[in-house]
DNA sequence: CCGCGGGCCTGAGAGC
DNA sequence: TGCTCTCAGGCCCGCG
């Protein structure tokens, strides 16, 4: 996508997790896509007329790129319309005879336009918290986010506004490796006398180990067996010379697995 | 404002 | 084997 014109834009349905905004196609069309990045779980394609395509990938979305040849339209298509699943909700038809394939069974997913305001004024992204794989993010950052936090650490962590880009298995992940109990007061991480205390640094160097571990190794949620405590219940700590049983416990409505005997 | 519980949606997996 | 049922996740909304 990056660096190629969007030619065409096509919904195959009127909504994913909401309706996609009336202006959506016609804002899309005919754009350079200048650059792609992320910011928490939000992918973004900045445009050259300024806009940015704001998407989410929700629970079970995916992109797939499918290479097509100019010289063998199908339809307004480079490819034969029959590899289309019923789950694939929009089609983005690239200059570069690309097209980018969105498919969500769930629909959880999001995609929406927003111009440049947007960035800091949109509802998704105004309230998002630090990026944990920023070079700026570290214990002082974490201590800071967590400060004044009645709740839970597991509840704190998963809010996007105290830290932006874990979900619920990071969130028990990260937290096995720094040894913290999810069931302790956010708070007693907050600074101390000018300095974060000391879980504050483990936690962080845990979340961003368990992110880069997760990227390098392209996890998947579901049907994925290399997770430490994630849906490990009754099952051994994987700390060395621990003696602990992985148990499963309800937060907020989550599943929160950690091993009571190492996490404190 | 904060924190919590419920709801959205589908498919994997469990249980009969 | 095949059916039904539950439940998982991210995020938004409404409630207290």
């Amino acid at each position: 996508m990056e660096g190629a014109r969007i030619e065409r834009v096509e919904t195959r349905r009127a909504d994913l997790r909401s309706p996609f905004p009336a202006d959506f196609v016609a804002r899309l069309q005919g754009q350079r896509v200048r650059a792609l990045r992320r910011r928490a779980k939000y992918l973004l394609a900045d445009l050259e007329s300024g806009d940015t395509l704001l998407m989410h990938l929700g629970m079970s979305g995916s992109f797939r790129v499918v290479k097509g040849r100019k010289d063998a339209v199908q339809g307004d298509f480079y490819f034969e319309r029959s590899r289309l699943d019923v789950h694939d909700h929009v089609l983005f038809t690239m200059s570069s005879g690309a097209t980018i394939v969105f498919n969500d069974p769930r629909r959880f997913g999001q995609m929406d336009v927003i111009d440049a305001a947007g960035l800091t004024t949109n509802r998704s992204l105004k309230s998002l918290g630090p990026e944990p794989l920023d070079r700026a993010f570290n214990a002082s950052a974490l201590a800071r986010a967590l400060k004044g936090k009645k709740t839970t650490l597991k509840a704190a962590l998963s809010d996007q506004r105290v830290v932006a880009g874990l979900g619920n298995i990071y969130v028990c992940e990260a937290l096995h490796r720094a040894g913290l109990s999810p069931k302790r007061k956010a708070s007693t991480l907050a600074m101390a006398s000018g300095e974060p205390r000391p879980g504050a640094a483990a936690l962080a160097d845990a979340i961003q180990a368990v992110l880069k571990d997760a990227i390098a190794r392209q996890h998947r949620y579901r049907g994925d067996d290399r997770f430490r405590v994630y849906d490990r219940e009754g099952q051994r700590c994987p700390r060395r010379g621990c003696p602990g049983t992985i148990k499963r416990i309800v937060q907020a409505g989550r599943s929160t697995f950690f091993c009571p005997v190492c996490q404190r």
